[in-house]
DNA sequence: GGAATCACGACTCTTTCGGTCGTATTTGAA
DNA sequence: TTCAAATACGACCGAAAGAGTCGTGATTCC
């Protein structure tokens, strides 16, 4: 219960690093991997995520690898979160579209819940990744 | 991942109910039970733990059920939620004990997960019970 | 053309979570 | 004194989520 996942940790970790480069750098999942002893493939997909919501750039090939798509101090950890794990909520009735609670009807800290969820948010996007570099 | 477990939402039910009673009045886990939908196996021992934890307090046999053992301004929800589930913590290097991570040794995050940590912490130090009855 | 790299999805294994059950203990009242 | 109503405790189970692996394909540089 309000642990983080592993995919959410490796990440960071992951875009700490990208960040730390030289800009014009590109570093290599396998670099990444071997360095923090992530697992390679989970690592990878991790990647993938983040290059698909636009947050690291992808160069295939040979003498490829991620590089960041943007400054660090432009990244709040909310992005990076939401790219890997997708919006986040504390309970499931929170989500816009989820209703699956069965008793929602006599729920009585619901209002109390959407408190807690925007003072998480607020942790995750006012911390910057240029914070914790 | 950051959702809070299901023994702790019906806790906060459970608790926030008794809270709303006439002091000196006290509530059967069995009317908790049939009033929010909550299954009884489960609710029985969430208030097992909160009695234990000296939060609520039970009184057995014929006639009894559970009451509050101080006033909804003096309990903050991190006291319910510990009560409930014990210290939770975003990583598993938090915990003061346990430093069962693979990659302890090269993270490089973990003082960021400290602060999120901390200002979780906050948040649920801070709510009081009295502010959500 | 081939090696290095990213991309994608299916799959398995493990752990956590939600829920149930059986049984014991306490207590008030008939 | 007997019984029913209530809490107390731990074992158990099935479902779901999490962590990690594998196979295969696509892209790019040399
Ligand atoms: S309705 Fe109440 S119990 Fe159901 S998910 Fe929302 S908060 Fe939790
Ligand atoms: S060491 Fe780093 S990776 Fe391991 S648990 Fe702590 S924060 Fe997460």
């Amino acid at each position: 219960m309000l642990r983080l996942s592993k995919r959410v940790e490796y990440g960071l970790i992951a875009v700490r690093h990208i960040a730390a480069l030289h800009v014009g750098t590109v570093v290599t999942a396998k670099e990444i991997s071997d360095r923090y002893h992530i697992p390679f493939d989970l690592l990878a997909k991790i990647l993938q995520r983040l290059s698909k919501s636009g947050l690291v750039i992808a160069q295939h090939g040979v003498k490829g690898g991620y590089s960041l798509s943007k400054s660090p101090d432009q990244i709040p950890l909310s992005l990076i979160v939401n790219a890997i794990e997708g919006r986040q909520v504390v309970a499931v009735c929170i989500s816009e579209k989820n209703e699956d609670c069965r008793i929602s009807e006599t729920c009585t800290i619901k209002s109390s819940l959407f408190k807690i969820q925007n003072n998480v948010d607020q942790i995750f996007s006012t911390m910057l990744l240029s914070e914790i570099v």
